[in-house]
Formats: structure tokens, sequence, C-alpha cells
DNA sequence: AGTGTGTGGGAAAGCGCATTCCCATTGCTT
DNA sequence: AAGCAATGGGAATGCGCTTTCCCACACACT
């Protein structure tokens, strides 16, 4: 990656580089007209592009957004980087992108390729986790990012906070209100159902899908229905797929009729993906509703009942936009928890 | 971002800088184990994270792959953004992300951008467009482009060189076989749908699109069959939905049966969304095709019958993947373009 | 005419690091 | 024991740029 530098441009536009990297990338003083428009010509003879990495070493600041994704082709993270991307570009900056698969050793990784890289703020959008296997990671994770804050780094964190961080200086949690919402979702989806209702959720430890479990029970309690029973899977389509085979014998078994909570909608289409290929239908056999309202997934059909979340907003914010705002979802009740039409029903 | 410098650590450890550098950051000259040693021990101390832009400016290498997209949030992108991302992780790169619309200006200004952080390679996912609007800024690209080649730059493009350019050195095109896929599809459609067909294309001058449905019209011509007409609408959900619209009225107006290629998955899924909204029923009514196979839309009812092609190792391939390989896609018939069984037809 | 003020270009000092070249030391060889 | 290569640490240079400081000059003022 040779290419010409300004010193050559200084040189053949006969003007000292001080000179030249005045008119070249704006500075506060303005050379005079003649000058400048010589270096111009210069510059755009010699095709000079100016190197960032000297001008960030320069001036310390490098004009770059950090992102850390649990996996950028995941349409909920993929979602959250459009709105990282756009804030990105309003403040001229550029994005660097890290994939992690959830492990925090692996993020750890990252914010400390990001903080080599002097990114300006490192984006977290990725659930934490609590698990005890990942104790030890998430101490380490929690150390790199106190040390980048208190090297002058500004970290945005969807959701929870990094456990274990110490430091607050820099430190900008968008908060989501999962736990509400899950509350919100379970007390409308009880006025209408009268059977059980199951949860299918993360790993333990998984904030994002434990606070949503937690905030579904809660909703039931207020309501005055006994809680859900719990089972535990992938935070992904193959969790939700899982799960689904397990508890299309249950349904098919008796006929008790379940709303079955999946914590997030991908989860939520691969749980109705098995049922479906077990005989099971939804709304007809049971109901169904997911969580994160992706785009993608609205044309999905029966549709499904979900908490909307303004992931791109989500983005923004966490990506610093100066406008700020918080973060309000919805319940939107579709057709995968309505119930079954009489004459469907047999 | 101020952090502690190698200077500093050296210091601390009473070595030189030189030292320092040939301890901390892989040199071919190794220093004596006991000193190496102490010279870690300092950089632990002060928290010392080398500032990569520094080493990039030192050794003029950034260790960045730029990668250009459309839309991150679209699906077609975020799977080739994933195998991007695999194959920037196996050569120990970073992800530069940007997203431009379409906008051949966008992708101008990021590519400069790209070179300005001296990437070390540039990724261009996005379709060429060879729209009059896209003149200008289509040669401006390949300038761009053609310039940061010259100045030792790698660029993988997927699909079609950009319009215009004209070196080749470094220059790598990852071919998709969207023509020969269409065609084939067309062909295996043919076999069993006796009606007419039409084609949902996007604006005109979009080469993947006008590809696919090149090919398609190929395979139709092939199989012995007419022409298909051709919708142009936008190469989106949007575009889909508004074709869907319009289909609909001929639909239920005559009792002809259409066979609809949508030259995209999503676009495809928009389609059906109209189609259904206005009583039309896949297959029942009508058959749809799409192309990609997303991998979120597998899960969509009726199964979308499409094309599916290896995205993430399209990315891999485009970002420079050592191991090589070409691209291979296949037809996926399934439900969405199956004949109605008897007792559903009326 | 002499001093003051402002204007605008240039020289030079870094920014943090890799790397080349140089030199002192060590351990061998004959 | 003298001479040699090999080993390993340090000084210094440069990567490309920004920015401070300095200086020459032109103009206006008393």
């Amino acid at each position: 990656m040779a290419a010409s530098t300004l010193s050559e441009v200084a040189r053949l536009a006969g003007v000292s580089l001080a000179t030249a990297s005045r008119v070249l990338n704006g500075s506060t003083r303005k050379p005079a007209e003649d000058i400048a428009e010589r270096v111009r010509e210069a510059a755009e003879k010699l095709g000079y592009v100016p190197n960032a990495q000297a001008q960030a070493l320069a001036k310390s600041s490098s004009g770059l957004i950090g992102l850390i994704v649990h996996d950028i082709a995941d349409p909920y993270f993929s979602a959250i980087a459009r709105g990282v991307q756009e804030a990105a570009r309003q403040q001229n900056r550029m994005v660097l992108l890290a994939s992690t698969s959830g492990a925090p050793s692996d993020e750890r990784e990252a914010v400390a390729a990001f903080a080599a890289r002097r990114a300006d703020s490192i984006v977290i959008a990725g659930s934490r986790s609590a698990a005890p296997e990942h104790e030890q990671s998430n101490v380490e994770l929690a150390a790199e990012l106190d040390r980048y804050c208190r090297n002058g780094g500004h970290v945005g964190v969807v959701g929870h906070p990094i456990v274990g961080s110490t430091t607050d200086e820099g430190y900008h949690v968008v908060e989501v209100p999962n736990e509400d919402l899950a509350a919100k979702l379970a007390d409308e989806l009880a006025a209408s159902h009268e059977g059980a209702f199951v949860i299918v959720g993360g790993p333990e430890g998984l904030f994002t899908s434990d606070d949503r479990i937690r905030g579904f029970q809660r909703g039931l309690a207020d309501a005055g229905r006994p809680r859900a029973e719990v089972i535990r899977t992938g935070f992904n389509r193959a969790g939700g797929y899982d799960a689904g085979l397990a508890l299309a014998e249950r349904i098919k078994a008796s006929d008790e009729r379940l709303c079955i909570f999946a914590v997030n909608d991908v989860m939520a289409i691969g749980l109705t993906a098995a049922l479906r290929s077990e005989g099971v239908w939804i709304p007809r056999d049971a109901n169904i509703a997911g969580f994160d309202d992706i785009e993608t997934l609205r044309d999905f059909r029966p549709a499904l009942s979900t908490v909307y979340l303004p992931l791109e907003d989500i983005g923004r914010l966490a990506a610093g936009d100066p406008e700020g705002g918080s973060v309000v979802g919805s319940v939107k009740l579709r057709r995968s928890t309505e119930l079954p039409v009489e004459s469907q029903a047999g």
C-alpha cells in the first residue's frame, strides 16, 4: 500500500509540507488561494490520498467505532449494526466489525484489538452472560474495558453493563426494557389465553434471556396465573427447533392448549418449524410468541406475536448519537397467539 | 485515546526501545529470556496496548479489510459479511464496514476512505449498476479503485467487475453464476408449470438482476417456452410488494395460472405478502420462486422455491481466502411452485 | 523614517513504532 | 593466547502527517 505522500505533493507544488497539509486537510489556517490551488492541482496529479493512519497518529483520534456482535448474519445484530453504521456515518467515522459468537474471551480480544487501533468508541451489542464457565473471561473483559475507558475510550453497551466493570467514566449503557416488555407481553397474552404457558429460553445466565423470562413470569403472576415452565436451550433457531420437537410430543399427547413464549423471534421461528414438522399447527393446536419483531420475519405466517424493539435506534444510541433518546418497545399481538376459529379447530 | 507507549515500557524495564519492541511485537530477533520477562512485566504493569496505527505506519500494512455493502441489515449482505469476517479472522485482520445503499458515488467515497486507511484489501459486495444516472459515478469509482490497486491494494468484487475499470492487477472477481442458475431454475420450473411466466426484476441496469432475468429467459427459451413478461421494480421487499399488488389484480381477473419469478428472495417474500393480502394464495392460485436461498427465510411457508447460493463462501472468497474455490449454487424446488392438490384448488 | 501589528509561509519537533546499522560481549577455533 | 564469528542490546532513522513556533514581509500608525 505505497502511495504518494504529502511531501511529494508539497515538493511538486513548490511549497512546504506545512502549507500542503493546511490546504489539503482542513486546518484553521487557510493559505492564500493561488497557493492552495497549486497544491490541490499537485495532489490531483499525483493521486494523493491522505494516510489516515498517519493522521490518526499525529492527532491521536482514529475516527473509528468498534462494533462487537455475536454474529453479524443474525438479523437482530445486523439491524443494530445498521444503526451503528448510520451513527458512524453522521459522525464521519467508520465502523470496525468483530464477531465473537458470544464468547467473552473473544470479546476481550476484540476490545484489545479495537484499543490497539485506538478506536474512539466501542459498541458491544451481544448479550452478557453470567454463566459460571464465563466468569473468568468476564473478569478479563471487564478489565480490558476499564483500561480502555481509563485511556479515554468510550464504550456503549446494549442491554447490560459488563459484569464486574468498575469504571463508569466513558461508560454508557443503552437500557433495553426487556423485563418490562416481557411482562407486558405476558399480561396481554394472559387476557386471551386460558391454558398453561411455557417459556423457551436461552442458556441460564444469558442476561437478555433471563430478563425476558423473569419479566414474563412476573407478568403472569400479576395476571394471577401460575408460573410457566421454563425450557432451556440454545439462544438461536436450532435451540428453538430442538425445543419444538420436545414440545410437539407433549402437545400431541395431551389436549391441553399451550401458549409458548420463545425469548426471541429467531427461536420462535425454529420452534414453529419443528412443531409444524411434527404436525402441530399454529394457532390451531398451540400459540407462540417471540421477541424482537425482526423485520425479515414479519411476513412469516402465521404472523408472530412479538415485542417490537427499535433495534436500529438502539444501535444508533449505543454508538453515541448526540441526539440521545431512550428505548421504547411495544407488544405486537398477531395471529400466532389468536384463538383458533371453531371451524379450523378440528 | 492516550495510553502508555512502548518507550514508557522500555524505560520502566530499563531497556532500549528496540529491545522492548522486539519482545512485545514478534520480531525475528528474540532477546534473552530474563530481559524479555522484565519487559513483559513492565508492559503488564503499565497496561500497555500497542498502537496499531503507529505499527501500520512503521511497517506499512494495516491489517484491515474494507467491506462495502448496500445495506448490512439485508440478509443477503449480512451472510456475505459473515464470510468476509471469517476470512478476516483467519488472516488475522479486521473488517472495516461501509454501507452505501447502492449509490456508486457513496461507494467511491468508501473506497477512498478505505484507501486512506491503507486497507490491505477491499471487498465490494453490492451489485453493479449500469443505469445511465450512475454512469459518471461509476467512472469515478473505477478510477478510485484503479488508483487503489496501482498503489498495491487488492480488491475482490462479488459478481461483476466494476464498470469501466482498466487495471486488473490486484483485481479479483468472484464470479456468481447468476445467469446459469436462473436458466436452470427456469428449466426445472418449466417441467411442472404449464402456464405463463412473469419475472419481477430490479431496476434496469442492475447487473445481478439483469443476469438473472436473462438467464431465466434463456432457460424458458431452451425449454421451448415463450418469453416471460418482465416487471421492473425495486430490488427489495418493498419492490416485491408493489409488484405483488399489481399482479394480484391480474391473477384475480383471469383464470390463467401464473408462475412468478422474483429475482431475489426478499422480493419474493414481499411479493407473497402482497398477494396474500389481496387474497391470492400460493401455491393455490399462483406459483412463486425466488433467488438466494436466504437462511432466515427458509422457514417461511409456503416454502420458497429458490436458488441456493453459498453466500458465506462467496464472502470468504472475495476476502481472499487463500484456499480458493469456486461458487456453485443449486436449484431448490419447494412448495411455492408445486401444483395445487385438487382438493385445495377450489 | 521608525515602530507596531498582522499576515502567511517554512522549519522542525513530535505522534508511537519497526528496523537498520553499529558496537560490545561472548564463545570458538587454530 | 590471539583472532574470529556469532550473539544480542542500543542508537538512530524514518513511516506520513499535524502543529507549534519562528521569521520575513507588508502595511498602517505616530
